[in-house]
DNA sequence: GTGAAAGCGCTAACAT
DNA sequence: ATGTTAGCGCTTTCAC
């Protein structure tokens, strides 16, 4: 196409690529891109790839994509970053298989990632991933034992004060818990965060206002929402581990008789937009931040990871927003 | 490395690709193998693309990736497939943006994709996607107006047939139909398939049984129930348009002191996980095939597109298999 | 059965 | 400011 336009094949590609040391004279840059628009040329990737010897892949390794809408968000924020760093995405879901994993491993260094991006769908701890030890790596709503890799986190304590104070600042003073009785981040950071919101508001905390569910689903929900009117001093407002227990307990209100959020105000936490949007009343949550998950792990990828000196690696926490509704 | 294994680079690259024509020798091969997984060698991607002028990329587009299940289903299912067929999807989410739909495509032409997969979140008509003539094409959950693009989609006329069917086999008789009001191949197809599966039962079709609503999720849901409630003839059964709309209808049928399904049976549509197995009781339904739209299209694309003859375009009806739960 | 050599379509020195 | 040239790491004839 160089030769279409009558320049050397060197010039075509200077003029292409419109370097800031612009090689190129106006003149000619401007007859190149007209003739290549003209041919519809687009360059070939692959040999530019070869020849600078470095791709614009990044690769992102999810353990499941249509559990839930979260892997969606975070790879909504990763492709958004990449987009604006005009790199591309190789994404790859695992579905927790180790073969598909390091076959996902091989293809993205087959392909000469940049990087690659680890994520889980929910918050937790991870080894770290075989195979990924000579690229840039980060985790996102993962982390390491030493956090000897970046990652990037949900503030689960901060989560869980938002989540609480939003019963507080509506002058409850009786406010349950019903936590996840598996130990994660998620079930340990979201206590502490509720315990520091009662010591803001100088409450006692009382263990037996925190109810714990081994599945936190719906069913869960309905049941200990009956556990929970039996107590003998009945609290007036529950926090609950996610949107899901949140709407089994609002079943098991409605069979008792108990008005939300008159009778006794929920929140949930985790904003599944399908539900929490639309309970009845709709119901006052606080969102996890995949799509800043996402975002953020590439976009440190980009900036970070790539331009040496590479930053210690550190746990980023990324806030949880409190999404009030109608259930307070 | 093939000159640390002692043989040429050509025969090593043999050794490596163990074509059928083996044109080297079991020993050699063996050798190279061994040196090649002891230097840990593996081959370049962007090199070999080059050379062999074909990737094997395909490019996956859709238009929303995070607002449901359904996208991360299909791109499941698309990846499987990918996979299935050592192929590597390049994913591009427009969220129905022009200028990142543009973008999309120009980064897949660049990359050499073999075909793309052009897929929307719900099933409907869309116009030829803009810059994708030269490359082989199917459509995922959509369709063009002449057919003359190979696309795959729901079967929704099955669908709503299964859906009534479910409840027409429980002996209901009287069954209303809370339909989508705008005019879509789902609300279509699926009232096609109510009036068939009527008509088998030998049911006269009844208009005033098929309620509209224009935004089908759970407050709509929630509102035609008490107009549902209000009919001179009382169903004893409902087919709900999807999951949401189901959602919204139990409330408004818990309010009124209606037992489902004991009162009233409800089939919804759309398999929502999150909600239909979750319901109390939990909501039969009907799937939609997602994962399968995914994997047609992209097995579709690898095994006829892209061997010629190129096989005539159709437009391919993908079940939607019926869940049946307990609120029949 | 194995090796030499010519590209694939670009980029990046290095000339001019 | 523009052209020449040597690769990038493979695949693939074509000789041997």
């Amino acid at each position: 196409m160089a030769d279409r336009a009558g320049v050397s094949i060197a010039t075509a590609s200077f003029a292409i690529n419109a370097k800031e040391t612009t090689k190129v004279s106006e003149a000619t840059r401007h007859h190149v891109l007209a003739v290549a628009a003209e041919l519809g040329y687009r360059p070939n990737a692959m040999a530019r790839n070869l020849s600078k010897a470095r791709t614009s892949f990044i690769g992102l390794i999810t353990d499941s994509v249509a559990t839930t809408p979260f892997a969606g968000e975070l790879i909504r924020g990763a492709q958004d970053a990449a987009r604006a760093h005009h790199h591309v995405l190789l994404i790859a879901n695992t579905e927790s298989d180790p073969a598909a994993a390091r076959e996902a491993t091989s293809m993205m260094l087959d392909h000469q990632v940049r990087g690659v991006v680890y994520s889980t769908w929910y918050h937790r701890l991870v080894r770290h991933p075989a195979g990924l030890s000579g690229v840039p790596l980060v985790l996102a709503n993962c982390y390491t034992d030493g956090d000897e890799v970046q990652s990037f986190v949900p503030d689960e304590e901060g989560g869980g004060r938002s989540a609480a104070e939003l019963l507080l600042a509506a002058g409850h003073r009786r406010v349950a818990f019903i936590n996840h009785s598996e130990p994660s981040p998620a079930s340990a950071g979201r206590l502490r965060g509720y315990r520091a919101a009662l010591r803001a508001h100088g409450i006692r905390y009382r263990p037996d206002l925190v109810l714990t569910v081994s599945h936190p689903d719906q069913e869960a929900g309905y049941d200990v929402g009956h556990r929970l009117l039996r107590l003998t001093l009945r609290p007036t407002a529950v926090f609950c581990y996610n949107d899901r227990v949140a709407m089994g307990l609002y079943d098991a209100l409605r069979e008792e008789g108990v008005r939300v959020p008159d009778d006794m105000a929920v929140v949930g936490f985790d904003n599944q937009e399908i539900i929490a949007a639309h309970l009845r009343p709709a119901l006052s949550t606080v969102a996890l931040p995949h799509y800043e998950l996402g975002h953020r792990s590439l976009t440190w990828l980009l900036t970070q990871a790539l331009t040496p000196p590479a930053p210690a690696p550190t746990r980023t926490l990324i806030p949880c927003p409190a999404i009030p509704r109608h259930s307070v």
